[in-house]
DNA sequence: TGACACCTACTACAGATGTAGTAGGCTGGC
DNA sequence: GCCAGCCTACTACATCTGTAGTAGGTGTCA
């Protein structure tokens, strides 16, 4: 529900919390820190803009504050990819895959594995 | 050429332009009154800032002015879709491909196009 | 028992974004 | 000749984003 629209910023440090989760700031810092050059106080505000934004969940242990996330990554991920198939193709679309699909970054292997996803959801009962 | 970064107006704006180049305010606005209930001038300043960050091109064609595109809608769509990649799924992956691919609004005729496609990259050269 | 080192909460501030408002200029009709 | 209606340029202002700084609490080691 409710869509937490992460930004550019917030996306670097949702990512390092859903692979490091349950963590704290100074573990995001330096997991970020070649990357981004971050201050520590950057991240503790980005961290704070993520709680009150529902992201992710704070808990005190002693003085420390302890994160974790309140959202999937896998929902998050299908948001923006929605979010952006809508504003820029007009919809998940066939156009939106080939670009995809066109992309360098995808090895022959890749090719394949998608080929046998596609005959895979096609046996599978499927829609219209 | 930069990678303009639409925002989410941005973009309504310039599918409408896209399509309708050489176009005008008046022409924008109309297209998008009913989804957006925009008025007049907000639509003027969009397609201001758009010229501006050099996405649009204007020209003076007696006291209006006609808008049309700089950038290629193909080249916004791929740069979106490469900063999502990056930002949301670690570069272009078959994960991305593969929730792209369960979006239940791709038909079974979509998918049967798809995988043509991947059929006829892989025959067509190829990469490693 | 005080200096470090680390943590937290709060504040700051510039630039991007969403969404107009205002003022002033041209034009076609009455 | 003037008003209604449309156009343009410029200004405004609240939010969101990126990126900290500051002040004050605490645990620890000499």
């Amino acid at each position: 529900m409710s869509e937490a629209h992460l930004s550019d910023a917030e996306w670097k440090v949702m990512n390092v919390v859903w692979e490091t989760a349950p963590t704290d700031a100074r573990t995001v810092l330096e997991a970020l820190e070649d990357e981004t050059g971050w201050a520590y106080t950057t991240v503790k505000t980005m961290l704070q803009r993520l709680v009150d934004k529902g992201a992710l969940r704070v808990r005190k242990v002693g003085i420390k504050s302890v994160y974790r996330p309140r959202i999937e990554r896998d929902d998050a991920q299908r948001g923006a990819l929605r979010a952006l198939a809508d504003k820029a193709f007009g919809g998940v679309s066939k156009a939106m895959m080939h670009m995809l699909m066109s992309e360098e970054t995808l090895s022959k292997r890749d090719r394949a594995a998608l080929r046998r996803m596609l005959e895979a959801s096609d046996a599978d009962g499927g829609d219209a």
